[in-house]
DNA sequence: TTGAAAGCGCTACCAG
DNA sequence: CTGGTAGCGCTTTCAA
């Protein structure tokens, strides 16, 4: 792993390393003729600036931290590629760390982020993430942060999309389908996502004078289990839902496969709707009607907001990525909707 | 974005940083009280150590680097994530970069690797990647490299399935199962995988004196179109394949699409067997019977190659991780099939 | 136009 | 047990 130095260049030469740099850089200050030399030597003997001292001079590291609760999960891959893709493109490498949606875990990885420099840090929460001090503290120290998805109230720039509108027009378009008795599954009331799509949800309902039923609303831990196991209980209602709308990749995966277990069809006995990527949603039988995200533009807004805080920028930003709802198989069939 | 450094304690202290340095990582020459001291101060001040200082001094960097062909294919971010996961706790973080399935974006991202001086990298070629210069010349320059799933025979460790072998496997068992034309769909011929995976597939068919017929491999640039275009024309020939083996999610999944929209019914009229990821067998439908591959262990397998290799041991090994046929509901049930 | 020297934060080595 | 000093590779400032 042997790359030559500046020093090296300098002493073939036998000229002072100072003047090796300004040439290296392209300042002014160095004869044609040597500035001709060094940078020959330099594309010969494959020179490369150590980024360490480069960093330790500026405290730069042309790095940025990614902290997600997974990694594999679809959702959040597209959007970590989407903001690698963006990060590359500004001159950032991406440092992923994945929390699996934990609290803990969570902690951890922003702490090793900032032990190791990295310019700032673009952060999905974990679920189970109630205490925001591990956050506080980067604002605090001045390491740009950006929230996506998963946000709180804490001062910090983020990027969400339209949770309340999209459930409402989710829920309003189940309701127009002739859902009467339409299921909520999200995940702890704790998350703002949450506590947000379920509002729509509710104000969807209001708007139609559908009396809400408690009992329909499952709010709990994500996961495929849970989801499942909330999703057999309201079929095991004396009234079980005639329709689902699923916050949550998992919970949505799960809802389609309890529902199809129980030998119910998709969309005659049951619609569904899901918080999911596209991707899912096409690889779902019967695909999955869907809140449609622009999970690349999530990411480069993410990543853009992100660069702002770091080239000085202290504004508070929110963008909302704005999502509408797609239709597939597992709705009826629209006749008469808005939505086109 | 300040943090508080050696010198800071020392000058509080009054005493040298090099004690402050002694002391904060537990060397002897310190004493007890004075050791106290300062690391009460280095806590109350929240001192880290600058990792840029350390590694200008050890040009280590704690940092190893990924490229893959896309971070959003599931196969590729649940070996990332393992890998995420086994570096971490061994005390490296971990770069991403995305190569798009493009040789040019795959050298760019080594080569930006290396200028950050990561202390290895673990690749997943491009498939259009046929010149390995960039890879010899890591090695040349003494940096650990680990390839997984496309590999070449340019003397670099690598870590990969047993192609051959599962590839007689699942054909044999297309076989058993009465299948005669059965299809090939895989990448390019330049790649390994894709030979070795025919070169299974073959064996299998001689083995059972089934005739070879050419017109059933296909070999292209993997792509969901192409996989698309590729069944098409198959499932158009006078005698159409009875069963389809694919070596890669996006053609499994073009494949189970095109015959579904010819109306044709899995397994009944044809079966398919893909090289899948578990979950994106369990989200298709009918559910894709796959070459099950244990995602987890190779990344595990991959970041312990680098590891030692990082750690001096400059051998050359080629790790398999055994991978099984997996049935699902894409195959006819077996009846006296020797799988169990 | 070029050189010398200081310094970024840390560690290693040798003195005292 | 503690201090001083040199040096990792680079940039910057000042002097020549």
């Amino acid at each position: 792993m042997k790359t030559i130095s500046q020093r090296d260049i300098a002493k073939q030469l036998g000229v002072n390393v100072s003047t090796v740099s300004r040439a290296l850089r392209g300042l002014d200050g160095v004869s044609p003729d040597l500035r001709k030399q060094i940078e020959q030597l330099a594309k010969a003997g494959g020179y490369r600036p150590n980024p360490f001292a480069v960093s330790l001079r500026y405290d730069t590291t042309r790095t940025i931290g990614i902290v997600v609760p997974d990694v594999a999960f679809n959702h959040n891959a597209q959007i970590m590629k989407s903001i690698e893709a963006e990060a590359r493109n500004a001159g950032y490498m991406c440092i992923i760390t994945d929390s699996n949606d934990l609290y803990e875990n969570e902690v951890n990885c922003v702490e090793l982020l900032v032990n190791m420099h990295v310019e700032g840090i673009i952060v999905c929460m974990s679920q189970d993430t109630t205490d925001f001090s591990h956050l506080e503290r980067l604002k605090r120290a001045h390491i740009p942060v950006v929230l996506f998805d998963r946000v709180a109230d804490i001062g910090i720039s983020s990027v969400i999309i339209n949770d309340s509108a999209t459930a409402v027009e989710a829920t309003t378009f189940l309701i127009d389908g002739g859902a009467r008795r339409i299921a909520f599954l999200g995940g702890s009331n704790q998350m703002k996502q949450t506590v947000d799509r379920k509002h729509g949800y509710l104000e969807a309902l209001r708007q139609h004078h559908i009396p809400i039923r408690k009992e329909l609303v499952k709010c709990h831990h994500i996961s495929f289990n849970s989801g499942l196991t909330d999703t057999m209980e309201l079929l095991d209602l004396p009234e079980p839902p005639d329709a689902f709308l699923a916050t949550h990749g998992l919970l949505a995966i799960s809802v389609l496969q309890a529902i199809t277990s129980r030998g119910l069809r998709i969309p005659d006995d049951i619609s569904v709707i899901g918080y999911i990527s596209d991707w899912v949603s096409e690889m779902s039988h019967p695909r999955i009607s869907f809140v449609k995200q622009n999970l690349k533009e999530i990411g480069v807004k993410a990543f853009r907001l992100l660069l702002d805080q770091m080239n000085g920028d202290d504004s508070i930003q929110q963008v909302v990525v704005k999502a509408r709802l797609e239709l597939r198989d597992s709705t009826p069939k629209a006749k008469n909707s808005l939505i086109t």
